[in-house]
DNA sequence: GATTGTAAGATTGTCAACAATCAGTCTCAC
DNA sequence: GTGAGACTGATTGTTGACAATCTTACAATC
């Protein structure tokens, strides 16, 4: 019976910043939108002085973008933002994997619970996708990468990768309406965690960016589908 | 002459948050120190409402430490703290170079264009050590590393980056009261700036991570050094 | 003496009102 | 017809007051 975990208390402007974010993520409010203070404190019940504090945090974490006296926005990700998140993304988790695998040792570098950590993840996201429900399998995607970024045990390498990847899924709101895959993203799943659990580092990076595909070829093929919106079968989709 | 530039307009809870950003890496309010929010906003002639905006943004570049309702703190890094701040640092400077160096040509891809600004900068940096001004050689020696990351053209990377170099400031009041260095130092950068010009990334990176020396280590030795604040010629002082 | 309950003071969190800014529209002079 | 200036309404930015929370000190009880 170990020491009573302290209550975490929440100021109003985290809870709302919460709910933002998910509302944001959620595709609520879409690209570019204007959250304009007064009507959103009305419906949601407050003043504007947390609403503000809430929104100031997202803007920080780049899901909103503020213009003085003008307002506070969406943020539209152009076609290089994304470009921008997806390398970003990609430094982080080699990051992770080289401090991981690299014997470090610096407080989360046990490979073989991570690797087990996500070849459940995986099994779980591979039930969820042959069962049809692809927003599931979506978000087990992002629990996977984000597993393995904090399987670096490193607080700010988590933290930057935890805005990086709202981003991510900001830019896949805006490649499609939802989530499609092919089998081979499972079995890439199953093979990175293999990997993780032993394989030396110059074996699972070229697999991760395999994994993750080249971004600026799936925006060039978008670009040619664009008056389709039905991606073709050989376009590469994860987050 | 070009278009005019538009005038940068700044809510006052952004100059607020500059202000206050160097107050506390010039170690105004140190380690720990907690910031009174009634007393600031009655020194800096405003109300409460912008500073709180600007204590935020500040909480999130991971310079203060909110607690709800008990109020908000400088950060007062540990050990383990640093080790995580050198990390991140680490591996955001390696990303930047893999970028700038790999021939992505992502936007920044210009090597000679970086060396050259780096071998400037170097040049600055050594003269004014060897003019005695160290406050002046340690504002260039951060300008440096910056330039290094700016370079690779990436808007999060570089993003991420300044708040990791303002960490990486409150981390270096922290190991000692000023900047102080070793001669071979200047030798290192302009090195690294040459390299950065022509040399693989395979021969770049094992000269980026000597010339940031072992974090961990140099943490030992600032502990068994403990009753004497003044550093023996062995260490490793950089950012 | 140890523990619990209560009150006071200090400080933060939120609210509503006023001030400031901007974009769009209208009017007037040339 | 055009451009400049004034006006208006919408919205954001700031302010000062009140509410809420926490810590400390003191009193009461066992």
């Amino acid at each position: 019976m170990g020491a009573p975990r302290p209550i975490e208390k929440l100021t109003l402007s985290v809870q709302v910043a919460e709910r933002l974010r998910g509302d944001i993520l959620a595709g609520t409010h879409g690209p570019g939108e204007q959250l304009h203070e007064v009507e959103l404190a009305l419906s949601l019940g407050i003043s504007r002085g947390p609403l503000r504090e809430a929104m100031q945090r997202l803007v920080q974490e780049g899901l909103l973008k503020s213009i003085p006296h003008r307002g506070v926005f969406v943020v539209d990700l152009s076609e290089d933002d994304m470009l921008d998140v997806f390398f970003v993304r990609a430094s982080l988790e080699e990051a992770a994997i080289r401090r991981l695998v690299g014997g470090d040792d610096g407080g989360g570098g046990d490979r073989a619970a991570t690797a087990r950590r996500l070849t459940v993840i995986s099994e779980r996201m591979d039930r969820a996708m042959r069962g049809g429900d692809h927003a599931r399998g979506g978000d087990l995607d992002l629990e996977y990468h984000r597993t393995l970024v904090d399987a670096a045990g490193s607080l700010r390498l988590s933290r930057t990768y935890a805005t990086v990847q709202a981003e991510t899924r900001l830019c896949l709101h805006r490649l499609m309406g939802g989530y499609r895959s092919r089998d081979d993203l499972a079995v890439e799943h199953f093979r990175l965690a293999e990997l993780i659990g032993s394989a030396p580092v110059e074996v699972i990076l070229p697999e991760l960016h395999r994994h993750f595909g080249d971004p600026a070829a799936i925006l060039r093929r978008l670009r040619q589908d664009a008056p389709d919106a039905a991606p073709d079968a050989e376009q590469r989709q994860d987050r």
